[in-house]
DNA sequence: CATGAATGAGAATTCATTCAT
DNA sequence: TATGAATGAATTCTCATTCAT
C-alpha cells in the first residue's frame, strides 16, 4: 500500500544515494528532493536506514523471482544459464542506481538488515548455483565446482554497475553475448 | 620514509575500515586502536580521508605493478592470462582487508582523491586488456570484445573480497584454476 | 523578515563579541545567552562567521544611510559637517557594542567578508571626503586634501568605541560640540 | 638581553600578527618563519600570549618616551603638538606593522596583561592631554576640554594603520602637515 | 639548543530524529 | 498531513604547550 509519496520518496533517495552514497545523503537532502520539509518525511519512512533496507530488498527480491522463473522453465541448462545472464544484465543496467544502491550502499545498514540482505543474496547465488549444478548433471556442462563457478560469472555480471556508465552505448544484450560466449566457450581458439 | 607508527596507524585503518565501513569508523576508533589520543594522531595523518586515500592509492599500484611485470615477460598471452588471475588472486586473498578498503570504501573520497583512485584502476582495466588483446592478435584467442571480456573477467576476480572470508577453506591457487578453466575453456562440453 | 529568535541572537552575539572578542566568544557561549543548543543555533544561523557578518553589515549599512541622507540636505557644507559628527557620534555611542563589534572585530572575517565590509567601509569615507569637497567648492572652507582630512576626522569620531566608556558622563551631543569645535575653528586662538 | 633569535622570532611574529591576525595565527607559522620547529620556540618565549604582549609593551613604550621628551623641550604648545603629531606619525608609519599590531590586537591579551597595555596607552593619552592643558594656560590654544580634544587628535592620528597602506606614496611628513593645519586652523576660512 | 612526539582540551558544525502545533 | 523548532550526541580537526631524548 506504497502511497504516490512513498513511492517518490524511494525514487529520490535511489537517485541521491546512488550519486552521493547513503552516507553523504542526508534526510535534508531527500527532503528537498521531494519537496517536502525534513520532519514531513517520517509520515513516509520509519528511519533513513529503513528507506535503504527497503530500496534494497525489492531490489535483490526482483533479482530472485526473476531468476526463479528461469530457473522452472523446461529448456536446457545451457539456455537456462544464457537468459540468467541476459536477464541479470538487462534488469542491472535498466535499473542501474538501484542496482548500484544494492550492491554499493547495502553495507551502510546496520548488522541485522544487513544479514537480511546477505541472505536474499545468497539465495540468488544459490540459484545461479543450482543452474550450474543442472548443467553438469545433465551433461551439458564439464564437471565444474558449481558454486565456485557461480561466484565468478555473478561476480562478472555484478561488476556492471561500476562500469556500464562510461560505456553507455553497449545494450544488455551485447553485454549479454559476449559474457555467454566468454562463460560457455572459453576464449581458446578451437 | 614511513615511521613505525604510521604503519602501524595504517594497519589499524585498514583493519577498522574493513570491518566497520570507513563512514562508521571514526578517527577516535583508530586512536583508541593504536594507543594515541585523537589529536595526536594528526602528527602522522593529513585527514581521515587522506588516510583512505593512501591506503587505497598504495593498493592499486601494488596491483598495477605485478601486472605490469606479469605483461612483460616472454610468454604466450594464455600464460600471461592465467598467471594474471593467479596474482590477482593471491594478492586480493592474501590482502584480503586492503582489497576489500579498495574495492568498496574508495567512493567515500570526495571528487578528487577518487578520481586518483579510479584513473589507476582504469590503467588496470587496460592492462588486463591488453593482455587478450595479444592472445587475439596471437591468433590464442577466439576474436572477442577485448575490453568487455576483460570487465568480464575483472568483475569476477574483484568480487572475490566478497565472498572469500565464508569459504575460507580455498586457497588462491585452487581459486584461479576454476576460474582460469572458465575463461579459457567454457563450460560447455568438448 | 528576520525571527524574535534571530534578533536575539544577534543581540547576544553582538553583547559577547563586544565583551570577549569574537574569538574568544564560542558558539557555545552564544547559545547559553539564548537559552539554546549548540546545535539548535544552526537553525538560525549559517556560521558563527556568518553572524558577524550580518552584524559588521547592518552596522556600516546604518552609518552609510544616514550620512547619504544628512548629504542630501539643502544645507551648508558646514551644517553637514556637524551633522555628520553628531550624526556619527549619536549611533556610535546609542550602539556602543555594535560599533565596537564593526571596528574592531571585522578582522576577524574572512577575506571575502572582510572585503564586502571594506568596501562598504570605504563608501563611508567617500561621503565625508563628498562633504569636504562641498565645502572647498562653496568656499565655506580653507584648501584642504578633503580625503586627507577626511581620514582624520572620521579617525577621531572612530576612535570613540576605545574611550567611550569610561567616561561614560558625556552625551553624544556635547562630544560632537567639542569635536565640531575642534575640526572647523582648530585650537589657536584669534 | 634579548638574544638574536629572540628578535627575530619577535619580528617574524609581528609580520605574522599584522597579516593574519594574532588568533589566526598558529604558534606553528612563526616556528615556520624562524625556521625552527614549534617546540623549539619555547626557549626563546614563555607564551604565544606573551609574545604578543613584548611587542605590544615595545611599542607603547617607545611612543611614551619620544612624546615625554617632546613634552620637556622649551618650545610653545603649538610646537609642541605640531612636533607629538609629525612624531607619532613618523613612528606609526615607518612602524606600520607593530602599530597595527599593538592598536589592532592588544584586546586578544588577556586581562592583566591587556590592562597593563591599557595603563601605558593611558598614559601616552594624559601626555597629549598635557600639551592642550600648556597650551590653554599659556593662552596659546582657545579655552578647550584637553582631555576630549586629546582623544579626537589621538584617534585621528591612530587611525593611521587602518588606512596607510592603500596611500602608501604619501610621507609622515605630508600627513602631519595636513593634520597639523587642520587642529590648529580648523576648515574654516578666515 | 633543538627536536618532535604526545597531550587534552576545545572548537565549529552536522544530522537523524522527535514533537507540539 | 505538514511544519519547523529543538535536540543532543557525534564528528573531524586545531592548537598551545610540555617534556624526554
Amino acid at each position: 500500500m506504497a502511497s504516490n509519496k512513498q513511492v517518490e520518496i524511494a525514487l529520490a533517495a535511489v537517485q541521491l544515494f546512488e550519486q552521493k552514497g547513503y552516507h553523504a545523503t542526508s534526510v535534508q537532502d531527500i527532503a528537498d528532493a521531494v519537496g517536502l520539509q525534513k520532519g514531513s518525511l517520517y509520515h513516509y519512512i520509519h528511519s533513513k536506514e529503513d528507506l535503504l533496507l527497503q530500496i534494497a530488498h525489492q531490489a535483490i527480491t526482483d533479482f530472485n523471482q526473476r531468476l526463479e522463473h528461469i530457473l522452472s522453465l523446461d529448456i536446457p541448462a545451457k539456455e537456462k544459464l544464457l537468459a540468467a545472464i541476459e536477464n541479470h544484465l538487462t534488469v542491472s543496467i535498466s535499473n542501474l542506481q538501484t542496482t548500484t544502491v544494492l550492491l554499493r550502499e547495502s553495507f551502510a545498514l546496520g548488522e541485522n538488515p544487513h544479514q537480511m540482505i546477505q541472505d536474499l543474496t545468497d539465495r540468488y547465488l544459490d540459484l545461479w548455483t543450482a543452474i550450474l549444478e543442472e548443467g553438469v548433471r545433465n551433461e551439458e556442462f564439464r564437471i565444474v565446482q558449481p558454486k565456485l563457478t557461480a561466484l565468478a560469472i555473478l561476480g562478472a555480471c555484478n561488476w556492471v554497475y561500476r562500469w556500464y556508465k562510461q560505456s553507455g552505448s553497449l545494450t544488455a544484450h551485447e553485454v549479454a553475448i559476449v559474457f555467454g560466449g566468454l562463460f560457455l566457450d572459453g576464449l581458446l581458439k578451437e
